[in-house]
RNA sequence: GCGCCCGUAGCUCAGCUGGAUAGAGCGACUGACUACGAAUCAGUAGGCCGGAGGUUCGAAUCCUUCCGGGCGCACCA
């Protein structure tokens, strides 16, 4: 409601400046207020002209005032301050287009059980767009950085699809690199595995049930120490060790490659399977090893060299590779760029940025006859989850060819990020360029504390900070199962106290339901920028600014409708049979004050998400959801809704907690939190 | 050395394209459960928005500079 009636203002005082002062502005600013006195939108454009004009903006806003008029929606505009323009809606009307019976048409996706749904039909005006998230090595087990990757993807995409958009999403898997190599030498040297023995590790820990994953992650961790624990030729030939073993990985069909293939394949599994836990999904999973196998680097390699964006260098440090111009670099023609970027090694083997480049154009469909096969991997409880292979199967659904992409990756990888965007961009493809999106977030670090309490050996130096890094390499940081299961045996325990007359099945499920509410809203309360610095106080907090908090604001309407006897949608249908002049007496007074401004709050969901979107900020979304959560709760507290003995009065409050639930709802829905049935 | 990010209440963080009196959660202290269940609410204390200049009607927000912290700058992925 909120961002049409912004439009319609926007648009109005534009019509009205050029009809007035034969002004043309482009961007009228057009902004809610901080306060309700203020009105419920106002604008400072007078503030802004008085210098052009050379009048004093008092003035100037009296006359836009005057030349505004009547304006459907709006009871009123006003002069404040030094020369503000503050706009008051007509109340009854904005209740009415908030309860949104009859449904507004320009706020379709109104309706919760459209989003997220599989009947859900995207708008085909806007893109198809692709966001890639996770991507987490598959040699170890998620740790609470891979979490906040992709809990920020998937909200993304719920994000997204609420937004109207077809989203494809991709989890980019690198089963060719260092980091698998890594975890197959401890496997094979350290262990002295034969390929039939992993193979037989795998149905035993299967049987126990016991984690793959977890193995790998003890295993990872050793190996990387072991090629810095022997005398220097020891490590020199370990090292060996390791860069044989990931060229036979790259190379495919041989015994190694086979152990890497059986890892990565049941370590990627438990990915999903821990995911999935979270209520994240995906379609696709492209793999690095059909990059290389299909060839797709052959096809992006002459475009490069056609485009001149790749050039063989003659001399200096770079001499014998193909090379690049990074970003920003300022060389003369003819001039040695030994800052240049190498693409081909001088071997003649490809680098990272440059498998990337091949990949980003078959994200973008620009790369003519190459594509992956396609086979099914994992299946969810509605659809495919397909992998990505060399010979896939005959009918298979198309991936790639977006219009616009989204890269979930952290801060730390931006300037290869920049670099495959430069290459774009050098190729003439501009438009794709600026539609790549490097969605970049800080890391989560572990706080001195928590590393204490972890059992982990902390250096003065490292106490003394205000946060370590967590590394795989090293076997430092918190699992993510481990902290779903410490977050369930929380809940459950909470559970247990409160829900006595529910049966344990009934119980089990809510603990789940609050627990990933408190996970996933932990991990977006944050802005992207700003580094998690991980404590388990803090993300095993129920109170406050959490999930929880949210979860139980609904719960509790839920609790009145229940008790009631009524529901959301026949008390909506019920108010709007009220006459306007009496719902408008019930939003008058002190009193109201914050009922009408709960309402207002409820109002803005497709303006928060518009800009959640356009600032690629999922945290917006979240704190629209607490404000929402605690103009409730302190509403709640205020005005006694069941006892109400004014039956009409009674029909709008509940109509208030009504608005209030399908809000919380559906912006929960959106960050990927249930609202369960009871807490 | 170069590039990017951060510095706001005791702690953790919001503050949208510059706008009206800088906000929230946690923690501390006072209160509120025989109400729609307190995983809640009300209240109190707590701030030279890292420092200094500038831009303008107006700066936490933009520019310059300095200080402090983090992360990148491979023929690693």
């Amino acid at each position: 409601m909120y961002l049409e009636l912004q439009k319609q203002l926007a648009a109005h005082l534009r019509a009205v400046l050029k009809a007035k002062y034969s002004i043309e502005i482009e961007n009228i600013p057009v902004e809610i207020p901080p306060e309700l006195k203020f009105g419920e939108l106002a604008t400072p454009i007078a503030l802004q002209l008085a210098r052009t004009l050379r009048r004093a903006p008092k003035i100037i806003a009296q006359e836009i005032v005057e030349a505004l008029g009547a304006l459907p929606g709006f009871a009123g505009f006003e002069v404040a301050g030094a020369g503000y323009i503050n706009a008051r809606l007509d109340r009854a009307a904005g209740v009415r287009a908030i309860a949104g019976v009859g449904s507004h048409p320009s706020d379709k996706n109104n309706d919760v059980a459209r989003v997220g749904h599989p009947a859900f039909v995207p708008d085909s005006a806007k893109d198809h767009v692709l966001v890639e998230h996770t991507s987490i090595n598959p040699n170890k087990a998620a740790h609470i950085g891979h979490l906040r990757n992709a809990i920020l993807g998937d909200t993304f995409v719920r994000l997204l699809r609420a937004s109207g958009s077809q989203v494809d999403v991709q989890n980019y898997i690198d089963n060719t690199g260092v980091q698998v190599a890594d975890v197959v030498v401890g496997f094979v040297h350290l262990e002295g595995k034969s390929l039939a023995e992993v193979r037989a590790l795998l149905d035993k820990l299967k049987q126990k049930g016991e984690r793959i994953d977890y193995y790998c992650w003890d295993l990872y961790a050793r190996t990387s120490q072991w090629y810095e624990q022997g005398s220097a030729e020891e490590n020199a030939e370990r090292k060996k060790l390791r860069y044989a073993t990931l060229h036979a990985l790259e190379e495919g069909d041989n015994e190694t490659a086979e152990v890497a293939e059986l890892i990565s394949t049941a370590v990627l599994r438990r990915h999903l399977e821990t995911m999935l836990r979270l209520d994240i999904e995906y379609d696709f999973l492209p793999r690095e090893s059909e990059i290389l196998h299909l060839k797709f680097w052959d096809v992006a390699f002459e475009q490069l060299k056609q485009t001149g964006v790749l050039y063989f260098e003659t001399e200096g440090k770079n001499k014998g590779c193909w090379v690049m111009r990074r970003p920003g670099a300022e060389i003369a023609e003819g001039e040695l760029d030994e800052d240049a970027k190498v693409i081909v090694r001088s071997n003649g083997t490809i680098t990272y940025v440059g498998k990337d480049i091949a990949y980003h154009l078959w994200k973008f469909g620009l790369l003519p006859g190459r594509d992956f096969g396609y086979k099914k991997f994992f299946t969810y409880p509605d659809h495919e989850c397909w992998i990505s292979a060399e010979q896939g199967e005959e009918e298979h659904p198309h991936f790639g060819g977006a219009q616009a992409i989204y890269n979930v990756i952290d801060s730390r990888q931006s300037d290869p990020q920049a670099n495959v965007i430069q290459a774009l961009r050098g190729m003439g493809h501009t438009e794709q360029a600026d539609r790549y999106t490097h969605f970049s977030y800080e890391m989560v670090a572990l706080t001195p504390r928590c590393a204490v309490d972890l059992g982990y050996d902390v250096s003065p130096e490292d106490q003394a900070r205000p946060y370590i890094e967590v590394s795989g390499r090293k076997g430092f940081g918190v699992k993510a199962d481990d902290l779903i299961d410490k977050l369930i045996a929380a809940t459950s325990e909470e559970v247990e106290k409160r829900q006595t007359s529910r049966d344990e099945a009934e119980r089990q499920k809510i603990a789940g339901q609050i627990a990933i509410g408190a996970l996933r809203y932990f991990m977006l309360k944050f802005t992207r920028n700003s580094v998690i610095a991980f404590d388990f106080r803090d993300a095993l907090s129920f109170e406050g600014e959490t999930g929880p908090y949210c979860q139980y604001a609904a719960v509790r309407i839920r609790n009145i409708f229940r008790k009631g006897g009524t529901t959301e949608a026949a008390v909506l249908v019920e108010m709007t049979e009220l006459a306007p002049a009496q719902v408008a007496g019930f939003l008058e007074g002190e009193e109201a004050e914050d009922i009408w401004a709960l309402w207002l709050r409820a109002g803005r969901r497709s303006l928060v998400l518009d800009q959640a979107i356009t600032a690629s900020e999922p945290a917006y979304l979240a704190k629209h959801a607490f404000q929402l959560a605690q103009e409730f709760n302190n509403f709640y507290h205020k005005h006694h809704i069941l006892t109400e003995e004014n039956p009409a009065k009674k029909t709008f409050l509940l109509a208030t907690a009504a608005v209030a639930f399908r809000e919380l709802v559906t912006v929960l829905a959106w960050l990927g939190i249930e609202t369960p049935e009871a807490m």
